[in-house]
DNA sequence: CCCTATTATATCGCGTCCAATTAAATTTAC
DNA sequence: GTAAATTTAATTGGACGCGATATAATAGGG
C-alpha cells in the first residue's frame, strides 16, 4: 500500500491546481495588457477606480487582497503613468488617497474589450465557471481579512 | 442600465478570485514550509523528487509549470541546502540532470504533515474541494503546454 | 563538413511579496 | 492635560518569481 507520503504528491494537491491555474491565466492577460502597458496587479487596480474613483491604499488593499508593501510601487507606477493621483489625507496624515485622473478614465475605454478577449482564450463550459466562481467565493471568504 | 463596463468590475472577474485564493492559500503554508526552511516553490519542487528521485530541468519544469528562469535559482537554492545535485547529462551536455540527496529524502519525514495542517485551515466541503480540483484540472489541460 | 536552426539552461531586469521601519494618531495613565 | 504606550497607515528593503534575451550544445540541410 505505502499510502504514508501519497498526501506529498503533485496530483493529489488542490492547491497546485490552483497556484498554476491563476499564474497562466495571469500569464494569458499578458499579450492584453502589454497593449494598454500595464501588468496585471496595474490592471486589477485600476479595475477598482473605474468603479469607485477615489479611495485610499487600505481600502484599496482591503477589496484586492493586497497589503500595502505590494500597492505603494503599483500606485506610484500608475501615477508617473498619469492614471491616478496620490494625495495624504488633511484630516489623518497616515492617509494616502488615491483618486483617478481623466487619462484613466479613458484607458477604460481601451480596456473595455479585455474580458471578452480573455474569455475567449478560457475553455470552460458556463456553468463549470459559475461553478468555480462560487466555490473560490467561499474558499476567499474563508481566509482571514487580518 | 448600463452595462457596458460590467465585464470590468472586479466582482465579475473569474480570474480575480483565482488569483487571490492562489496567492493566500501560498501564504497559508508560509508558516508550515517556514519551520523546514522551503519557500512554496522549492516544496512543490521537492515533491517532485519525493516522488520521482531524478528528473531534468526540462521534465521538471513541465511537470511544474515553470520555466527555467524560474527553476534555476530554485535548484541552486535546493542544491546548496544539499537536498538534490545538479549534474550535466554526458550524453548531452546541453540537459541538466538533477537527483535527490539522502539528505532531500529525510526532509521527505518533515514535510509529510503539511498537507494535514493546511487542509485543516481551508474551509471546504470534501465535495466541494473534489470539484474544485475537478474543473481546475480542466482548466489547466485547456492550457498550451508549450 | 559547414552553416543555420533548434533545443536546454542560464542570466538579467522588473514586478510582487513579506518583514521591518517610520510616521501619525489615538488611547491610557498619572 | 500631558507624556508614554499602543495602534494604525504607508513606505522601504531584500528575496523570490517571471518574462525576455543570451549562451552553449546538438541536430539538420545542402
Amino acid at each position: 500500500m505505502n499510502k504514508k507520503y501519497d498526501a506529498l504528491k503533485l496530483n493529489n494537491q488542490l492547491c497546485f491546481p490552483l497556484y498554476v491555474c491563476s499564474k497562466e491565466i495571469v500569464r494569458m492577460y499578458k499579450p492584453f495588457l502589454d497593449e494598454i502597458d500595464l501588468t496585471y496587479t496595474q490592471y486589477i487596480t485600476m479595475m477598482v477606480f473605474w468603479e469607485h474613483k477615489e479611495m485610499n491604499v487600505k481600502e484599496l488593499g482591503k477589496l484586492l487582497f493586497l497589503d500595502s508593501g505590494t500597492l505603494t510601487p503599483v500606485l506610484k507606477k500608475l501615477e508617473q503613468k498619469g492614471y491616478i493621483t496620490r494625495k495624504r489625507a488633511e484630516s489623518d496624515e497616515r492617509v494616502l488617497n488615491v483618486a483617478i485622473t481623466a487619462e484613466g478614465e479613458k484607458l477604460k475605454e481601451k480596456a473595455v474589450e479585455i474580458p471578452a478577449k480573455l474569455g475567449s482564450c478560457i475553455r470552460l463550459e458556463d456553468n463549470e465557471a459559475m461553478e468555480l466562481y462560487r466555490i473560490l467565493g467561499k474558499l476567499m471568504n474563508s481566509i482571514p481579512t487580518m
